[in-house]
DNA sequence: GAGAAGTCGTGATATTTTTCACAATTGAGT
DNA sequence: ACTCAATTGTGAAAAATATCACGACTTCTC
């Protein structure tokens, strides 16, 4: 691995920052500030520069950032230029919506096949997207390495079994199951009924007024 | 505010806990100890008993915690007993999604209206909540303080102008804009293309073998 | 080309979060 | 009643993250 050094917290801004980088040069801007970047991003300028530190000096002291410059060095260290594929298990509402939506802006990532248990829906697509029976996960799956998983979260632990068995390397869980996995296993949790608690939570606990 | 100091990773975690406890309830679990809670939550036992100390001595030394106890004290500490009503707007595929399911396990929260701007969809319902047309925003929302934003990234600031005149406290936002609010509104981001491309980042440079 | 304004990169510091490690206490077994 | 294994609650340490603040450099203006 070759930058271990990069805190995990500047690692998942990344993505933020390259996404209004490509806006930016869309607008056709040629230079960016920490401060700019910073207000657009709702991430503090101080930590921003930190940011891009770590990969080196990115910037010219007094001008900012070249972003024509920065977007090419992120495309290379997001493998913007090599497309990654990935599988989505589980095509009801939530799975749906991402295969219609398939995350195709500014992004190299793509949800290449769908698997669900219900035959009303293999054999089907969606948005182009074919969907198989989860019985063919064995030889359909092949060199993917990443999962989406939006099965109901009583499924969540046997399909991971069979995910890991078939040598997936990262799982993004939307399921509100906790999945075990072998430790060389990365996983995601988007945990949106969490998420939704946790800010009415902030909002009766935190609030500034009252 | 009250318990303004627990820190924020606690409070993040504490639905997460109510809803293992309240499986383990279910399951006519009594007792439990932070290293099973850890097995199953997926987070360190220490870090679970300093985040419980926040409240207090909630366990017994050499016994663990009492389930129905425990959770009888994050029902009223999360406010479970009330319930928190949330309007969500932009009926799209991520917004008809969250209508169908409407976090209804375990929790007090739910989207009671929803807006589009889409005459197609504005009278219908979804899920037996009601969709109204944005424009009547001003008359339907009431006293609902949490909105769901699931709109198009270039509608999120309008909307969201509309929100906080409308005197929302919190919103989670969908879309991939970072959008402005004065400072006494709390926003949650949950950007799920940003997710997917940081967990595949952390695949490419910080795995365990390779 | 001198001065002013702007901005980076980073050492130092502050804050937040996690983890270690152990005395104190409990319940169970005999 | 005594012993022992289990487990909490927490002081202290460590690790991770965020922010401050400033010297050094760049560009712009006149
Ligand atoms: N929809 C939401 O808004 C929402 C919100 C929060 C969490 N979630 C979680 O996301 C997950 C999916 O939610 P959903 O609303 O899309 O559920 P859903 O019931 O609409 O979809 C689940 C899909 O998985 C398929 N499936 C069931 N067993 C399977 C198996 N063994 N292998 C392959 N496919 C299988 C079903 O056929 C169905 O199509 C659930 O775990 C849910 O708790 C959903
Ligand atoms: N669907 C996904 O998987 C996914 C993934 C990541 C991010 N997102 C983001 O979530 C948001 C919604 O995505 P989607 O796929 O549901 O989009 P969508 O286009 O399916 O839905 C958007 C909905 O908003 C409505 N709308 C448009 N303008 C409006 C306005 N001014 N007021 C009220 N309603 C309005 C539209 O009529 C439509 O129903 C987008 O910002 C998208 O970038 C979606």
């Amino acid at each position: 691995m070759d930058q271990n050094k990069i805190p995990q917290a500047t690692a998942k801004r990344l993505p933020l920052y390259y996404r209004f980088l490509n806006n930016l040069n869309q607008q056709g801007k040629k230079r960016v500030s920490s401060k700019q970047l910073s207000e657009a991003v709702k991430v503090d300028s101080a930590t921003i520069r930190r940011d891009f530190s770590y990969f080196g000096a990115l910037g010219k002291k007094g001008y900012g950032y070249n972003v024509e410059y920065l977007l090419g060095f992120f495309r290379s260290t997001l493998d913007q230029h090599e497309v990654t594929e990935v599988a989505l298990i589980g095509v009801g509402n939530l799975g749906t919506a991402f295969l219609n939506y398939n995350f195709l802006k500014n992004n190299n990532i793509r949800i290449t096949m769908a698997f669900d248990a219900d035959q009303e829906k293999v054999g089907k697509d969606i948005g182009g997207i074919p969907i198989y029976h989860i019985d063919e996960l064995d030889e359909k799956l092949k060199d993917i390495k990443v999962a989406i998983l939006t099965v109901p979260a009583t499924e969540a632990d046997t399909i991971t079994n069979k995910l890991v068995e078939k040598g997936i390397s990262g799982i993004l869980n939307f399921t509100p199951a906790r999945i075990t996995v072998p430790e060389n296993i990365r996983v995601h949790h988007i945990d949106l009924a969490v998420e939704l608690q946790a800010l009415v939570y902030f909002l009766k606990h935190y609030s500034l007024d009252s």
